[in-house]
DNA sequence: CAGTATCCAGTTGGATACTG
DNA sequence: CAGTATCCAACTGGATACTG
């Protein structure tokens, strides 16, 4: 902020946009985290004075607006359409980490709860049966062993305890299979068939998985950089 | 530094690249600064300490390498192919700056000597004829009223001060038309018609300018948007 | 629950002078 | 020219306690 900023448009974009936490929090209202506990949730290592000064000048910026909730009780961060407008860069950002800074996760790297955060928001309730369904992970490995998807039509939710609702699905597995699956340095049917995860429970539900389990958007592209590496030069 | 890093693609990448100035260098190097008081001019704000300490993480992280200079006597940075694989990154910020935060320059942003080390990158000598060609700019505002672009087939130099060549071309008009015309608010025919710029000298340049003379990779983008606005909803 | 206020340690970074 | 070393002021950000 010292520099009188320049007229140019990477420099003033990089000055609005590139610090340690801004993206990030965009990034974490886009899968949907609405409020700020949530979104707390979903950046482990931001504080709270942080996020909030963070918020107030992504607020500023127009990327961010705090809108009143459906219920009207209450209000909710949401993306502007400028806020949308930085998936690209959210991309390009991390599609560029995944072609150069992307190996296979350390064990110590394996973080089942924040996984299961994530797969939250990957969540297609399209392709789901109406009503709730209850999905179980057991880990084989990891900080947590067991965890909770549940989804409704509108909202999916995790849980590190049980929530006491009939499991529709149980998913069998380790942290680092899944971690491997869900980032793309292993596909889904490759775990399936080796064995290395195992689903049980309601045919249905089971057998359309791939279907509303959508994985990593970043998983496709390390799976052809995975593949360019073993096919050296054509 | 102070949370573990996260084992995600996003996250990572923005704790390597997000900080007020590693793209910035990266860009700097990208369209021609190739040395360390060279980027520095570059990049007004920058510390040279700091400079120094980002050349070397970026190096670290194999996006900079340096490398022997075609003498062999000196050496120079360049990007590696992990660096050159950026530009995606830094046009999506510079996308949406243009899109979201680029009004037209204020007159105190404009800087005439900026200016004309910003065009110096976007001359394409093919375009030119054989040798030297210098093209003079005199600018009717601005903190900077006369510079040179000096131009070979294999380099584009700025002098503020007179080179002392014949001068090939002799340019006119006002450092906020030639911001305006750069960044793409409006168009070079636009200024040359109005006669807002006007150009004197060897008629072969005069009339190829528009061919080896290259504006801000952004200027399409913005005009784009400019139109847009003009035509509020089709 | 959703933040704000306060405090303080640690880090960053600008300026400047210096070295090879 | 290409950085490095040093110094110090300013800012950042984490922790914690507090408020509506």
């Amino acid at each position: 902020m010292s520099a009188a900023p320049e007229y140019c448009p990477v420099s003033i974009g990089v000055n609005l946009l590139a610090d340690r936490w801004s993206l990030l929090i965009v990034r974490e209202v886009m899968v949907g985290s609405h409020n700020f506990n949530t979104i707390l949730r979903g950046l482990p290592g931001l504080s709270r004075s942080v996020l909030a000064s963070r918020l107030r000048q992504l607020q500023r910026l127009g990327v961010i607006a705090q809108v009143q909730s459906p219920t009207g009780l209450s209000h909710e961060y949401r993306l502007t359409e400028a806020g949308e407008d930085l998936l690209p860069v959210i991309e390009a950002i991390g599609g560029w980490t995944v072609k150069w800074w992307f190996p296979e996760p350390r064990p110590d790297q394996v973080d089942n709860a924040m996984l299961l955060w994530r797969m939250r928001s990957g969540v297609r309730p399209r392709h789901l049966p109406e009503g709730r369904t209850t999905i179980r992970f057991d880990f084989t490995d990891g900080n947590v062993r067991r965890g909770w998807l549940v989804l409704t039509g509108t909202e999916a939710s995790v849980c590190l305890h049980d929530p006491g609702y009939d499991v529709t699905v149980t998913v069998t597995g380790s942290g680092t299979t899944w971690h491997e699956v869900w980032y793309g340095h292993r596909t889904l049917d490759d775990a399936l068939t080796t064995g290395a995860i195992t689903l049980d429970g309601v045919r249905s539900v089971t057998r359309a998985f791939p279907k509303w389990f959508a994985l990593s958007m970043f998983a496709s592209t390390v799976a052809e950089n995975a593949e360019k590496r073993e096919l050296p030069s054509a």
